[in-house]
DNA sequence: CAGAATCTACGACAAGTGTCGAAGGTGTCC
DNA sequence: GGACACCTTCGACACTTGTCGTAGATTCTG
């Protein structure tokens, strides 16, 4: 049973993080949390939605006359998928490798390595934590 | 003179690794080293290429009656932007949500932790070094 | 109830992508 | 010089993506 493996476009995000947002949540709303950044008109949202739906990404259910949506994805899977298809697309497949660019050339601040250190530290002791 | 943020999709992907690590490389070349596993055939290679010259990621001179390709970008940038339209579209823009992603849900093996605290500490000292 | 305000459902369209095939040069080898 | 191999250029086509507009159904409101 592997999951199909969703795999969303630039403006299908947009429209995703106003649904995590929100949910459950109504066309119109969608388009009043998205409308500042892209200006998009109630149809464009509506489509966006309508092939979300098809493409196994939200549930759309009746409420009266209108659609009310609802995430059938969390954020954090999508995130996971787009980041592998990147991992698999640039850096031939090796998570490391990512790593090794994310550290030497995309310079984190002092700030960010040493919240890295933490947040392997946490890791260390959760990954000790599932081995028992 | 900003540089023209080239975004390369997915087949062309396959394409410019081919030629990173070929170049100077003619058509064929690449359809040999790309063929197994695409598929494709000698048209789709040259189109690609084609598309690539007009984007501005290769440049493309003759040999005689034959084209030679050369890139125009390094891997490591063009990991870099793909990495940032990563980042912009599905980690809201923060590099740091990515790193902690990465981290907290992508379980990096206790090897790659290990790898990472060691880039990490390296990281430091050009910091340091930089500083000066 | 009539009109206004909303919704949904369809269809459309221009770009961008993935993939080729066919036609016509150019070199090469006997 | 002719046959063969190989190149390039052009054009095509289906699908995806980004964006709407319009028409018809539904609901709210004075």
């Amino acid at each position: 049973m592997s999951k199909p493996e969703v795999s969303l476009t630039n403006a299908e995000w947009a429209v995703m993080d106003a649904v995590w947002e929100l949910a459950p949540v109504r066309a119109r709303d969608v388009l009043d949390a998205v409308a500042d950044r892209t200006g998009w008109s109630y149809s464009t949202v509506k489509t966006l939605l309508g092939r979300l739906v098809e493409k196994g990404a939200l549930r759309e259910s009746r409420s009266g006359n209108a659609s009310v949506y609802e995430p059938l994805l969390t954020r954090e899977q999508s995130r996971g998928g787009a980041l592998r298809e990147l991992v698999e697309r640039a850096f031939g497949g090796a998570l490391g490798s990512l790593v090794t660019h994310l550290v030497q050339r995309e310079r984190l601040s002092k700030r960010d390595r040493e919240a890295l250190r933490k947040l392997l530290e946490a890791e260390d002791r959760a990954a000790r934590e599932r081995a028992r």
